[in-house]
DNA sequence: TGTGAAAGATTTCGAAA
DNA sequence: TTTCGAAATCTTTCACA
């Protein structure tokens, strides 16, 4: 990825609706140019998509938790990130280094709400659980500061 | 906030670009008015922003990892959050509960940007930081499901 | 990969209900 | 808060360098 291509994606990775007629200017290339290397960027999986930023206390989800589970029996098939997919409220599932096998990001209306949550992931994972609420958010899903060689791996 | 705007702002969040047209339709509203409530609605902060989301591996920051801080001296002023901030590794920022203070979602390039993370991290902000690798990530990002009463607080 | 141009969509805004 | 309509912008594709 060169350039000009780490310049589109920081761009829109801090404004997703930035329009090409925008990025053609920011970047110096013609509209048509700009339109090719996002296509490309996007068919590559450089650009996994777009998404509205919420306000999760406005939108009625004002409490925030991480969870980190660890397998009761450890040694059951270890397929805890599909047996909770179903649960909406986990926004995120990161398989992890450490004690704990996976670390999951939880958005609920409430205490009681997690509370449910944590029991429903219990029962369909068969894990134990540890609940780390978050209290305020300071900032989040800044964007990154694309370096010099990300990837330089042939097509 | 009601249904329709709740519909809205659920499709934006699967879909930041989403056009008018699109959620006119989706709606059944005219475009002018979905226009109008999208408009309200990031007026409002519901709405925060709009980003692209990465495929970090292909972007060059292959290494995603939990930093939990702690003071080193619990009397010092608490400004861990701006202290940090100019660290652009630093993707999101959480005051939480617990034996640890803050939470810090970073994404780095390599374990050895991930050292020099920490070090400034400790100098920065006179803390100890416990860390989390993040190994694979299953899902990350996913739209949540706004529930019927989200904020009923008066304009 | 790049450019410019043209057709078609979309966004935006005022006025009316 | 909604709708309609028209002007301004943007998106998308094409032929060609």
């Amino acid at each position: 990825m060169e350039e000009i291509d780490r310049r589109i994606v920081t761009l829109l990775a801090k404004d997703g609706r930035m329009s090409f007629t925008d990025l053609a200017r920011e970047t110096g290339l013609s509209v048509s140019a700009v339109h090719q290397r996002v296509r490309r960027l996007e068919k590559r999986g450089v650009l996994r998509g777009y998404a509205a930023l919420l306000d999760y206390d406005a939108a009625g989800l004002p409490l925030t938790a991480f969870v980190s589970i660890k397998p009761i029996d450890p040694a059951a098939a270890d397929d805890a990130p599909d047996r909770l997919a179903h649960l909406s409220a986990i926004e995120a599932c990161h398989s992890v280094a450490g004690d704990e096998s996976y670390i999951l990001k939880v958005r609920v209306a409430s205490p009681l709400a997690l509370e449910e949550l944590l029991n429903q992931i219990r029962t369909a994972a068969n894990v134990s659980t540890r609940t780390t609420v978050v209290l305020s958010t300071p900032y989040e899903h800044r964007a990154p500061e694309l370096a010099d060689k990300p990837s330089e791996e042939p097509a």
